[in-house]
DNA sequence: TATTGTTATACTCTATAACTATA
DNA sequence: TATAGTTATAGAGTATAACAATA
């Protein structure tokens, strides 16, 4: 069997090839796919602590450290300070934050539209639905999680 | 709109999952992804030189020293003399190597009926067809490429 | 003058450990 | 005694530059 008529293969490729993609769009906005991993968590709930944020994103809470102070250092995200726990931090959201994550979401958006091309609506719909099943199958979290701290590529 | 519910983050989340899983499962056997990926480079036209190699695989020729090192040291490669340019190596197989590279078949076959196995053999045609179009609308290279150097999971 | 393989170097990421202040 | 955040350090990986041999 060839190897590029394997699923695996071509999903494990054009995983990459996506989340490069990404990392690269959202390059112009400052943020790589991690940042943009916690300004997501923030969203609905804001006021997680940075070992909570951690351990949604699944990465230890050192990285975590460095995340945060690159969001606050562009006016993204405060720490403030957690109401039930005085040594911990309520990681909050700023309005610039929600603007920044509208333009993101365009950027999603127009690189999903991209991808899809050669698909029209019927068959959108029958990836997403199979893609869901495997991804449900296979044990991954439905929330977030997509193998960050990619960064854009220098050949881009 | 979820974030879960977009078919690039999907891609993206399955892709890394099965890359990982690849490596895990590939590393029993002392390769990396990397090294199974010139492995299978070399297993038609035996004799590309490194750089070709590097070529085809997308990584820069001070690394492909490296790689050729490591398969060097296991036996399953050897620098022969090109027969048509001195500076140039032609790497060839050995017969140790087209047994490993039949176990590593066996071990992307098992992972491919792990992570389809939700999925009858119609919807498995499905998925393999829509994900061809897409990569091939994305102008992924089909021979391979999988994104490589990934090591196998240190929490696996 | 350009290219192949190689080595050395610097830079980035990640992982681990340790420290402080709280709990 | 354990946990949240922080910092420092070491390791692995990648990228760049330079070199010798050959084209």
């Amino acid at each position: 069997m060839q190897l590029d008529d394997r699923s695996v293969f071509l999903l494990s490729q054009l995983g990459h090839h996506v989340a490069d993609r990404f990392a690269d769009e959202l390059a112009p906005l400052g943020l790589r796919p991690a940042h943009f991993g916690v300004l997501t968590h923030l969203r609905d709930g804001s006021g997680l602590s940075q070992q909570q944020l951690a351990d949604l994103l699944r990465v230890h809470r050192n990285v975590m450290v460095g995340l945060v102070d690159d969001l606050e250092t562009q006016g993204l995200v405060r720490r403030a300070p957690h109401p039930e726990d005085r040594r911990a931090h309520a990681v909050q959201l700023t309005g610039k934050a929600r603007t920044l994550l509208r333009e993101a979401a365009t950027v999603a958006d127009r690189l999903e539209e991209t991808v899809l091309a050669p698909l029209d609506d019927g068959e959108r719909a029958q990836l997403a639905a199979l893609l869901h099943r495997v991804a449900e199958h296979a044990g991954l979290p439905p929330g977030v999680h997509p193998a960050l701290n990619r960064r854009p590529s220098r050949r881009g």
